[in-house]
DNA sequence: GCAAAAGTGTTCTTTCTACACCCATGC
DNA sequence: GCATGGGTGTAGAAAGAACACTTTTGC
């Protein structure tokens, strides 16, 4: 059972730039790979997987989900390595210290050279992430703590790939009962919008049904 | 990085006697576990978990998704230890072959003592299977390869745990057409009732929609 | 001929989709 | 006062849910 190679690779998005972007460090060969590190003897995979790309980011806690575990014989150079993956949201408004570390943010439709199988990880992870808009509240996630509804249907329309339709998004989502208004308002170009948040007590009020589109 | 145990699991599924059984093997202390076996240097997580049950299953071929890693330190007593598990549906016209080995199957709603987080496994695995087949076709998995529309709408609701409607059902599934007439019956009590087979073409002819209820 | 399971349509309700104009602010 | 993005309702279409009787076979 020895003589394989255990680590936590992690795909990291945000938005940004009106795209989605995706964290990488350089990896050998000009290519570049999702962070990652390996288990520590007393460390959970969690934490193995938070630890990867410590530094990077911000205080704020990400999300973080298991993604899938990849570990057939030969998808990685040299010795046998079974890589826990998980894919994780990052608010826009955190801090995108370039510093530490080499890491870069990728657009998701632009990607570089990637090392073993991390290309096809990152296929992967987009399908789970678009599916999960569809049917969860996920794209909070990738919003500060308080942000426009247009805000929230840019979101959608950004990983989803489609326009959205303005009054049945927000009828749909203001049903759902997972925001709620707050004082506040967004100033800038326009009329000023009103600014939500997400409620902290709807955990899992996600009905049966589709919430998006 | 050593020091870490890798492992594969596999809770398999298997309708039988109207109820969802799971297949144990027998574990230290009067308790059981999930079929298991570590992974051999070039062997794939999936071959692995096909090893895991060898033997105790006819030749036909499972359906087998990966379910999750599990890798808490503490989960296991002694080594640290990390555990691929995978979820498999079994046809229930295969033999149940209760040779080779000491494994037994259980109602999911009857389990006896489990072996570390082995029970947590399981409930999650059901979620998975119970999301699963309202979303997409798995519930033939655990059908022999032709049925009728009744054996089919009863193992839904043995799954899902409620009763569904007899014509809804079957405008439902035939509609979505990932089924097709046989020129074959099943005859027994009462009128004899047309077999059905899955649609070996229509593989992700799953829509948008939920199938089921 | 009767018990047992198979098979078959329609109506009502709910949900989804498409669509266009007025409002509040900054410059 | 006009450019910019924010905010609002309705009608027609589609999908879902509820519901009862006839048919075919074995005994």
């Amino acid at each position: 059972m020895n003589d394989i190679l255990l680590n936590v690779h992690v795909v990291i998005f945000s938005l940004y730039d009106d795209s989605l972007q995706v964290l990488l460090a350089p990896s050998e060969k000009e290519r570049w790979q999702l962070p990652g590190a390996d288990v520590r003897p007393q460390e959970s995979l969690e934490a193995t997987a938070v630890r990867a790309f410590a530094g990077q980011l911000g205080r704020r806690e990400a999300y973080l989900e298991q993604l899938y575990t990849y570990g057939d014989p030969g998808r990685a150079a040299g010795m046998r390595t079974v890589s826990v993956v998980y894919f994780a949201l990052i608010p826009s408004d955190v801090q995108r210290s370039s510093s530490s570390g080499e890491m870069r943010w990728f657009q998701v439709d632009k990607l570089p050279a990637l090392a073993h199988d991390h290309a096809e990880i990152i296929q992967y992870a987009l399908r789970r992430l678009r599916y999960k808009m569809e049917y969860t509240a996920a794209g909070f996630e990738l919003l500060p703590a308080e942000f426009t509804l247009s805000e929230l249907q840019h979101t959608y329309e950004i990983i989803l790939g489609e326009k959205l339709d303005k009054r049945n998004f927000r009828r749909r989502i203001l049903e759902a009962g997972i925001i709620e208004e707050t004082a506040r308002r967004r100033t800038g170009e326009g009329r000023p919008a009103r600014l939500y948040r997400y409620r902290a007590d709807a955990v899992a009020v996600v009905k049966a049904r589709r919430l998006f589109p």
